[in-house]
DNA sequence: CTCTTACAGTCCTATATAGAAGTATAATTA
DNA sequence: TAATTATACTTCTATATAGGACTGTAAGAG
């Protein structure tokens, strides 16, 4: 049986993962889930079993399975929320590095201004989620965060109880609202501390930070969250090769 | 006929990719060059053209080979001088960008510092060419680099004129030495500008700059050049997707 | 009860083969 | 001569098949 997605010009390998992809989409599997065997799949979309590993694989180079020798294929879990230690030097007392801690200083609904409606695609009136947190390490401040969400699609966000947010948001966004981010963008900008940010990391007034704007996305590719961090520039540093 | 290197109880297809790597360092094609065809080189290293193809895209993900339908695969050209464009926003006067300009300040042999000998891999009396260099766009100064080459490999690099060196380096160490610049390391950091480089950069004394921090390595990954550039945070911008 | 062995299921490697699709050149035609 | 067609080469897609390597569980041995 077919049932390939997509223009049939393209290779059957790239019309089965497309066809994958949006049952991804769909929920079909959830992140954690193990996928049937390759060649069930091939089977029951009709192909060759070295096509269906190969669609499989784009998938994995694409970030959204991952595989196991002889365990199976499995919708990978994104759990980039620690990225910040790419490019954050985070040590606790022990130098052993951990989830900084959260402290959520506001959660109300606003009107998002023009550059982040645009950014998170939100409709005419402009209906968002406005959150403010820090993030600490042992107590220390680390990273001030601004963070928008789409009331549309993130509205439930609100109705949680604050003792029930833990360090990280998105298992929340997935466990209130079925919103699973899948990727995210992020850009970089320095600059010098404005007064108010500055007493909330205990920095001197004027130093240099490092911004993070992030836009988190879905399976679907739909804007999810918009989040602006930052945080001391003498505690960044990034590492990443080229060629 | 076999001769694949590496442990014989690695898959072929990866002592293949090995072996092929090897003669990659050993020059035996130079960027630019055609490598044998699939079938050829299946039949060469007494593989079947499967695993012949799954070796070629091995090094085509690393980055050392790419593949054009129809016409052949290729060593590929490293040519990320103008990586810096990941970090800055250049412009000219007409908004197009390219390459900078470069200005030499400094060209002599001395002995490198603690830090750099060590990343070069210098032996024990760390001679070393030392090299400072001025970027600049339209005349206007961009980045300020401090750049050690490691003497046994790159000493031919004294003696080029400076009239035969163009905004490019890398296309001069292949030219005079032979040495192919394949892949690199970048370290990110933030720091108030000293006195000098500030004078350089013509920027305010203490104002934040990006530094960048490279170590370039051959084929054979043995280091060719570290290189430590220094820009105004202002202009800095860096974007990237995580999944 | 504990340890070992067998087994079924999974992804992984490897082979052989056929033809499609793209590129460059040579031969042919108008 | 200029445009078209044929052709030989390349990588790319797809199939079919066999066995190796790894994992987890069930059956058996002590």
């Amino acid at each position: 049986m077919s049932g390939l997605k997509g223009d049939a010009r393209l290779p059957r390998y790239q019309r089965l993962a497309e066809t994958l992809r949006q049952e991804l989409v769909g929920r079909r599997w959830k992140p954690g889930d193990r996928l049937p065997s390759e060649n069930d799949i091939a089977q029951s979309y009709g192909v060759a079993p070295g096509t269906a590993r190969q669609a499989l694989g784009q998938l994995v180079t694409d970030g959204l399975l991952e595989r196991e020798h002889g365990r199976g294929t499995f919708v990978r879990r994104p759990s980039f929320d620690s990225s910040l230690f790419r490019f954050f030097r985070f040590w606790g007392a022990d130098g052993v590095r951990s989830v900084p801690e959260s402290r959520i200083l506001r959660r109300v609904a606003a009107r998002a201004p023009e550059g982040v409606a645009r950014a998170l695609q939100i409709p005419e009136d402009g209906e968002a989620i406005n959150m403010s947190r820090l993030r600490l390490i042992g107590g220390d401040p680390v990273v001030a965060e601004e963070i928008w969400l789409p009331m549309h699609r993130l509205g439930k966000f609100l109705e949680v109880e604050e003792q029930d947010i833990g360090p990280l948001l998105y298992p929340v966004y997935d466990r209130v609202c079925g919103e699973i981010v899948a990727r995210a963008e992020e850009a970089l900008t320095v600059e010098c501390v404005a007064p108010e940010t500055a007493r909330l990391l205990r920095i001197e007034a004027g130093s240099p930070v490092i911004v993070i704007e992030r836009l988190a996305r879905g399976y679907d590719d739909a804007p999810l969250e918009w989040r602006r961090s930052r945080g001391a520039a003498d505690r960044f540093h990034y590492h990443t090769e080229i060629r």
